[in-house]
DNA sequence: AATAAAATCATGTCTAAACAAGTGAAAGGA
DNA sequence: TCCTTTCACTTGTTTAGACATGATTTTATT
């Protein structure tokens, strides 16, 4: 299964964009100027158009052109972005990290965190609370909900290592959909004990349900995050 | 211009999955299915799937069907979700709401101003400071940045009924794309001042940019909430 | 010269059809 | 009975073309 021809156009129109090729409140070359270019059909072009258009980089204008609105972030260096993982915003920031398990729990779902997670009563999870260190200093702790049905054999060894890695490996490399709900929340006890919040009061929380491939959810945790090491960013068109 | 087929399609489709006639975790019809049904082309139905997909209700699966993901919030009562504007969330939540505009200038962005808002140097603004009440509550403080050769004729009398439905006026109803990024910061004099933050010592801003139409940047506003009633929504897809 | 009509080019919607590829059940053979 | 092959059904990708509509420029008319 090689690549479809839309990606391809889609990654490299991005590129373009990203690099200045195309500038700034420019418009793109027209679809039959791409058409040409690729030598695809019109649909092909206007998928790759369109996924750009989903991601913010450009805005179709109905009989005069696709303009572009891509402007790079100015990557305030210490912020972990809630869309990206954990270890692509080290990775981009360059910073080291590390994780350490301070709770690996078997459970099965109660009436309470059945209203919390949305896991039917009954289902067998994994739990497990973690902490997670930039340079050193400690500015998440997860709270990870897991089907264990799913997620089989999950151990505290993984889980400090890479649980991400270890659920793309029984995922497979695979769709998945992510609700996210952003919510600020006064610290609790945990909280206070693991990071160093200085006298920051409340911090960011990221509740997720996430879907496999199959539109299973399998996932649903929390992400607790010092208010000074956070940003979620966000893109939408509206039509009306 | 009449509604598109596939936007009916769309939301017929929807109903469908919100009053459970299609319920969590089934499969929709097939393509197939759908097509005789709404007596179009594959294609179209396609286009109103992958818009139940954006949305967070559905998760096709190759070669299997379409599964049904969607599930209602339960809404937690005095809470305003980011994405939706304040009016509708006071519409469904049945609230009284009012808006105090406290600061109403007019400038020229100036370097500090233009990295904080993306606007160039030189540009000509409106810039107002507008206090939310919900229930007569001090629960949001906006500070609106907008281009004055856009959003014309300003008045303080105008922001303080509804700038939104003045800007749906002057822009037409078009689409439009917005850029947000969330965060959580410590609270100013400003903020302790006009809003009821109790012992909070931060809140969650919202920091926004907004093109019209013709992909022209015209808006840039910071939203600043108290934590208490602020949620901020997310769904997406990711491809690997 | 000013205005109106027409031609041109842009994106938006919709159709019909082909082929690819994943899934699962039925059919067939050992 | 068990395994494999086949087949039917699903969604995924791509093409080609038609017609609609918005924006702009050119042409024709007054």
């Amino acid at each position: 299964m090689p690549e479809a021809i839309y990606d391809k156009i889609h990654k490299k129109l991005k590129c373009r964009i990203e690099d200045g090729t195309y500038e700034y409140q420019s418009l793109l070359p027209s679809e039959h100027t791409l058409i040409e270019e690729f030598s695809c059909s019109r649909n092909t072009v206007r998928r790759a158009i369109r996924q750009l258009a989903d991601e913010g980089y450009v805005q179709s204008i109905h009989g005069k052109g696709v303009r572009i609105i891509y402007q790079p972030y100015e990557q305030s260096e210490f912020m972990l972005s809630g869309i990206e993982s954990l270890k692509e915003a080290v990775a981009r920031n360059k910073k080291e990290y590390q994780t350490k398990v301070i709770c690996f729990a078997e459970l099965t779902v109660d009436e309470r965190i059945s209203r919390k997670t949305t896991f039917p009563a009954g289902t067998e999870i994994y739990y497990l609370q973690r902490v997670r260190y930039i340079d050193g200093q400690a500015l998440i702790i997860d709270h990870n909900y897991f089907r264990r049905d799913i997620v089989k054999n999950l151990t505290p060894e993984i889980a400090e290592k890479s649980v991400y890695e270890y659920l793309e490996h029984v995922l497979g490399e695979n769709i998945v959909t992510t609700k996210r709900k952003m919510t600020v929340e006064r610290i609790t006890e945990i909280d206070s004990k693991y990071l160093a919040l200085g006298d920051y009061n409340c911090l960011a929380v990221v509740s997720s349900l996430t879907y496999n491939a199959e539109g299973i959810m399998f996932e649903y945790t929390q992400s607790r995050h010092r208010p000074d090491c956070f940003a979620f960013y966000d893109q939408a068109q509206r039509v009306k």
